[in-house]
DNA sequence: ATGTAC
């Protein structure tokens, strides 16, 4: 007689060893969150190991993990951090005597070009690598990427903690340059490396993996120094250590656990530029999240809309010359339109919702606003949408 | 966000 299949088959291996971890999100009920996000972040709280979740007021969808979420976990996960190891926000020091944005666009060097050891051997930016260059990765050195990278020259626009603006060399009218960038190639390939054999399971080497990890938080933060500086030498400024620099993707190791940080900047008693969009103003604030928020404070307004939405709606509402040139007054530099419409202001929250849900959950303090002059996204026009090569196919 | 495949 044969044996019947449920006979055979063996007892289920993945009973359910722990209760999920406790999923925090630090937003007023008012502020805006996409259901996916929360709906990530539990299946964030489900796996292995992982202890606490908190989402940030900028919380919205990613591919694997929520954006805006920092993940607690005796197990590392690579897949949480996502690709763009490294990738962060710095703020540079930008003395120039006049500033006005239409002049200052066209004098920004080619950011979508990488700096070539031998052809660009004089050229004055690498002095602030001091020949260290991480894991020997000159593919991209210099370049900003795409996606919601940008580098922005802006003006201290309110000061809203004096004592410490002053503390950091700030008061309001002053300039300063803000470098959005990660790892580029570097920290996708390490990724991918561990994608390849473990999809997005634990990290079978941890130590391993923080290895190469390292080499592209500090490769990121490098480039945004080389990037502010490449800006620097064009326009006329000194170049300079960022008076704020912080990585929002990576792990960090706190008491044998890892804190993964994915769209999350370390918010335990640091200083963060929280980006706003191309057109409206950013936060520089002060950070004191605790344990509750795994110490981490938002990184931006956090996108509302996927980027096929703002394409479609931002198409319906804008012109590219709206886009340009934004209402605060500031220009920016997009060859790309798709690009210009996907990164549309009105493609994300509001940056002073976010602000008010980090303040009203007591994880950071405003210091001061700034306000863009000109953000640098990309020259590169080459992924107009099609309707446009067809348009520019048929002037021919 | 990325390099790469379509």
């Amino acid at each position: 007689m044969p044996v019947r299949p449920e006979e055979s088959t063996p007892l289920p291996q993945q009973l359910p060893t722990q209760e999920s971890a406790p999923v925090t999100v630090f937003a007023s009920p008012g502020s805006w969150i996409e259901s996916d996000a929360v709906v990530q972040c539990h299946q964030v709280a489900a796996l292995d190991g992982m202890s606490r979740v908190a989402g940030m007021p900028d919380l919205h969808p990613g591919k694997a993990a929520p954006i805006g979420a920092a993940m607690l976990s005796s197990v590392l996960y690579p897949h949480l951090v996502g690709s763009d190891i490294g990738c962060g926000i710095a703020v540079f020091p930008f003395p120039l005597k006049r500033a006005v944005p239409e002049r200052l666009a066209g004098r920004f060097p080619d950011l979508d070009r990488a700096l070539d050891p031998v052809r660009d051997a004089d050229d004055p930016a690498w002095a602030v690598l001091d020949g260290d260059i991480p894991a020997g990765h000159l593919d991209g050195v210099g370049t900003v990427g795409r996606g919601n990278h940008f580098v922005e020259l802006a003006r201290v626009g309110t000061v809203l903690a004096p004592d410490h603006a002053d503390r950091l060399g700030l008061a309001e009218g002053d300039l300063v340059l803000i470098v959005h960038s990660g790892s580029r190639g570097l920290g996708e390939r390490i990724l991918r490396a561990h994608t390849e054999r473990h999809g997005a399971g634990p990290a079978p080497d941890p130590a391993g993996y923080l290895a190469a990890h390292d080499a592209a938080v500090r490769w990121g933060a490098l480039n945004r120094r080389l990037l502010a500086a490449r800006v620097a030498h064009a326009l006329g400024s000194a170049p300079a250590a960022p008076i704020v620099d912080q990585c929002h993707n990576l792990v960090e190791v706190r008491a044998g656990r890892y804190l993964h940080r994915k769209g999350a900047a370390p918010g335990d008693g640091r200083d963060v530029l929280v980006a706003g969009t191309r057109g409206t103003a950013s936060y520089l604030v002060h950070g004191h999240a605790g344990a509750a928020a795994n110490h981490s404070v938002a990184h931006g307004a956090g996108r509302k809309m996927s980027r096929a939405d703002a394409l479609r709606r931002g198409r319906a509402k804008h012109t590219v010359e709206q886009l340009r040139r934004t209402p605060v007054g500031s220009i920016v530099v997009c060859g790309d339109r798709q690009l210009l419409f996907e990164e549309a202001p009105g493609a994300y929250k509001r940056i002073e919702q976010v602000i008010a849900d980090l303040v009203a959950h007591g994880l950071a303090t405003p210091v001061a606003t700034t306000v863009p002059l000109v953000t640098y996204k990309t020259l590169d026009a080459a992924a107009r949408p099609a309707r446009d090569r067809r348009r520019a196919r048929g002037r021919r």
